[in-house]
DNA sequence: ACCTGAACACCGTTCAAGT
DNA sequence: ACCTGAACACCGTTCAAGT
């Protein structure tokens, strides 16, 4: 890669992160070329596609989260640290006026696969906490990525959207019926 | 009203139910003039804004959610009711690509008064269900409409929605711990 | 009163021309 | 190889001119 090229590219994200933290994620291409300094041309031969550029604004935030999820891993109980990450997870998807959410798709594969990253930071807290019982056993990656995002977009500020997801992960507990109501009457 | 304007009304209305269909709630406003036959000028005059035409467009479809309501109300069991309402609730806001969740906000007040009415039509559901011992007590209307548009905005079909309306409905429950995991692991 | 449609500033995207 | 920026077809929105 020419030493030019890579100068622009760096450019490039640099521009795309301060506007679509501005923006948000259908901010203006035409925007982030002019602030970069380059033509738009330029920015289709590094970005073919939108998605493509997100994704390179996305990476910095996923791979600290995935971080997060082995330390919880290690210095927490299994259904306290799912419960903590998923709060992170949620704050996340609002970020950037949904940039987040947007990127937590199997879909958004994009350069780097966002999809399986997260999946597998997901996985190393929610197994453990289905094993020791906390969390139902059919409950997977998706049903918490999609309940995470949709509470996230539909949230109008950070503090319900907490109050949201204490409420579904009640749903997401195993089961302790005692007399059972809800279906007879 | 003037009889042409009546009639340019109903004619922006229809392309617009057609348009919105096929392209979702960012259709282009210039293709809904040109498909009703009129000027752009045209359209603006009778609906100053986006949201505006749109919830002319969901009119409809909410005074149907609402007679539903009632319905469910005479002739179900207050939890059963309920819950089919809110699955009509989530299908709705899947419909014509997010227009249903658009408009499920405090805020797309234009004309009706969507969010209004939808509470009435909830309240008449969730009131009795909870005094019946059904659902939390601290659980209101706006929990419900933010969970459902979610809901309806992150899962990727039907079938999904209802899985994931299905787990967060038992976060909703009234609770009937045994042993009460989740605490202390 | 109401409608018309040309006009403006923008957007995403492409591609010949340059270095 | 890579960059440039003019160009195209579109969009939302406005507003003088018409009836």
């Amino acid at each position: 890669m020419r030493a030019d090229a890579r100068r622009n590219r760096d450019l490039l994200v640099a521009a795309a992160i301060a506007v679509v933290a501005e923006e948000g994620p259908d901010a203006s291409l035409n925007e982030i070329a002019r602030r970069a300094g380059v033509g738009p041309g330029t920015l289709y031969r590094h970005f073919p596609t939108r998605d493509v550029l997100l994704a390179a604004v996305f990476q910095g935030r996923l791979s600290r989260l995935c971080e997060q999820s082995e330390e919880l891993a290690e210095s927490r109980p299994s259904g306290e640290a799912l419960l903590a990450w998923l709060r992170l997870l949620t704050t996340h998807a609002m970020t950037d006026k949904g940039l987040g959410a947007r990127m937590m798709r199997p879909t958004a594969t994009a350069g780097v696969d966002c999809w399986a990253m997260l999946r597998a930071a997901a996985d190393r807290l929610l197994l453990p906490a289905q094993r020791d019982g906390f969390i139902r056993a059919d409950v997977d990656f998706t049903d918490l990525a999609e309940l995470t995002t949709g509470i996230a977009q539909a949230a109008s500020d950070p503090a319900r959207a907490d109050r949201l997801l204490t409420l579904t992960l009640d749903g997401l507990r195993t089961h302790h019926p005692t007399s059972a109501p809800g279906r007879d009457a």
